[in-house]
DNA sequence: TTAAATGCAAAGAGTTTGCACTTAG
DNA sequence: CTAAGTGCAAACTCTTTGCATTTAA
């Protein structure tokens, strides 16, 4: 995710460039992984004090319609996550509440298996998947 | 799930039975699949108009801590569900909202690719599916 | 009797909205 | 200029918590 090309396709959608949301979208650019509203928030709050949360949803919102940004459902509400990024699922820990990334190709047996027997075509990168990480398995055995 | 033997249950642990408890253990016993706190709040109010919401959710905490209950999260907050059911997954779809339970078995060798890949165990039942019903699916093509 | 259970009110997190003000283009 | 964008305050949903009161056993 790119901030430049964010912004010239902004620009180009007749959206105008306010210095919050110029800040709002470096934030997210720079995020790894996936980002919160919450974290971009207090981040970019640190910057410049007067961001207020509402538009930072507005500007998630924004980039979510665009296409530029998709979000998925983490223990603690939601996340967002470049949409052009290679597909991950994720993968998180109900024990120790770590997180990790997994590509998504590695869903396709599921997938296929799950839209035989149903008709329902499966995006396992929407909702996080729980589990037990290795260590905490490992101390659980 | 059986209200009369949760209430056993209840009462064996030292529980006492009030009229609350009584009429919220049945409205959890009488719901079909998944129930969310909100739906128990109105539906035991409509004849107990005194039923309170931290009630229903001390009681949901209680359930779940003595195994009775499990929770699982969909696209719209927490849903609690029979710990006894046979394990299922929720398949919701993103267009027009509809979910439906499929059994978890078929999500075996998904658990198996997964775990192979990253050491995680992966538990399928604990957040919503996403994706595209048959029906909506067909209608997009 | 007495401690568990409840109701109530408040708080807290996350998110949305209406409206008046600001400002990019 | 002027409408898009913003800040602010309020509201809304979901959930939790402290405390005084009620009540099952």
């Amino acid at each position: 995710l790119n901030a430049t090309e964010v912004i010239a396709a902004l620009k180009q959608r007749g959206h105008r460039m306010t210095s919050q949301r110029v800040a709002i979208v470096e934030e997210i650019a720079g995020a790894k992984g996936h980002i919160s509203p919450r974290e971009v928030t207090k981040n970019v709050q640190s910057k410049l004090p007067e961001v207020n949360a509402s538009t930072v949803y507005r500007t998630f919102e924004l980039l979510e319609e665009m296409g530029i940004v998709s979000h998925a459902h983490l223990e603690r509400g939601a996340e967002y996550h470049g949409a052009g990024e290679i597909d991950h699922v994720h993968l998180v820990c109900s024990n120790c509440g770590r997180e990790q990334a997994m590509e998504a190709v590695a869903t396709e047996p599921l997938k296929e298996a799950i839209s035989g027997h149903t008709g329902f075509a499966p995006d396992f990168t929407h909702f996080a998947i729980s589990g037990l990480c290795a260590e905490c398995l490992a101390r659980s055995q």
